[in-house]
DNA sequence: CCTTTCGTACTTACACCGTAAGTACCTCAT
DNA sequence: ATGAGGTACTTACGGTGTAAGTACGAAAGG
């Protein structure tokens, strides 16, 4: 016996949106392909019609939250834009305890991603940051908001499926930013945490002799 | 038919040692308790003689890990000892790459831990700074070395258990530092985050005028 | 109108997982 | 020699992700 009510027709959007719900209320941990059915009504089975499989489904996730923080309207000097972005960035966070552990954990870069990525860049650039510092600034805030620690430019990491779609939107011009400070710079993951971490230190020391 | 070999006799450390050769080898998602026991050459069920369960072995895996960072010789002023210890931990973390993860995972705080956050209170807390500004920095280092977002004094993710064995640890003198500074303060997420990034946002405004 | 096609959902099955409960054997102190 | 205690093994249960095959509704072509 079926029973397609075409009301409650699954879409990828849905299926994604019940697996937030679920990881809400019950955590990420007790997000299955069964558990999900079971929040939509449906055979575990019926999910994949909408989504490849898990990792699809944890990736689908992840874009979703992160699209939700890019459409920050942005004004004012570098930093208020900056910090905007942060505050949203965390705020989603906050209101999805697993979202930061799930976001380490993924080593998809998705267009989403990339276009976040590609307008903090952006704004770094307009205020005079040189390619480098703002190679230095990205990493720093990945570190910061998401607890990355093999980071953006790593290829290492990176499916080669992922870079061919970064060339192809570089291509179609839609990182404009991230296009012009990527390809000069070769990344060193033990210059980047050095830097970020006397970044650190300088700021303690000036705020204990300030205090 | 048993062959009970002496010398291969297993112990938490060996079942430990082990766990962590696998997860080098093949990655922390490999790393089973069947998969385990067969790198020992046991049935899985055989482990749970010296380990309470899955959890039990990673978290005495992080304790392992973190044990080793903290035997680092101190010498020098507050901001060489304290890149002293950040080094060696990244060292760990750069050797084991899913350890990062794991610890963010895990939310047990062992008497390892504590005594790392207590050197690291008592280093501040002897190069003169304030309470509240150690319970800033102490937090921004947590995130950057380990990319924690919820925090060690954020009990609500604290078991009892841990708790308790804190408040042992405290009374027995354990916990020097941890014991002057801790008990003063509130912990506020919000003003957490705020600080760090008002601190890295100086940093590199700074960065920006002084090229 | 009937029929074909296609997409969606369901069913079954498999190999893995963590672990509770019960059993066989060795080692050592008495 | 004998009992006690510990270590390892066996079996079993309910969970996991997902490959393969099946039933049905709806839309398109005749």
């Amino acid at each position: 016996m079926y029973a397609y009510a075409v009301s409650t027709q699954l879409t990828r959007e849905r299926v994604l949106r019940a697996a937030i719900r679920v990881a809400d209320r019950e955590g990420v941990d007790a997000l299955s392909m069964r558990r999900l059915g079971r929040e939509l009504r449906v055979e575990a089975m019926s999910l994949y019609n909408h989504v490849r499989g898990k990792d699809d489904l944890l990736d689908g996730i992840v874009d979703l939250l992160v699209k939700e923080i890019g459409s920050q309207p942005s004004a004012g000097d570098w930093r208020e834009r900056i910090r905007a972005r942060c505050i949203a960035a965390r705020e989603r966070m906050r209101r999805h305890p697993w979202a930061a552990r799930l976001l380490t954990s993924r080593t998809r870069m998705s267009e989403t991603l990339w276009e976040f990525w590609d307008s903090l860049i952006g704004i770094f650039q307009e205020a005079g940051f040189s390619d480098e510092l703002t190679h230095h600034a990205v990493h720093l805030l990945g570190a910061r908001l998401f607890g990355l620690t093999q980071e953006v430019f790593d290829e290492s990491g990176m499916q080669s499926k992922d870079a061919a779609a970064l060339v192809r939107g570089i291509q179609l011009g839609r990182y404009p930013a991230l296009a012009r400070v990527g390809p000069g710079l070769r990344h060193d993951d033990d210059v980047e945490f050095a830097f970020g971490l006397e970044l650190i230190l300088d700021g303690l020391e000036r705020a204990r002799a300030g205090a």
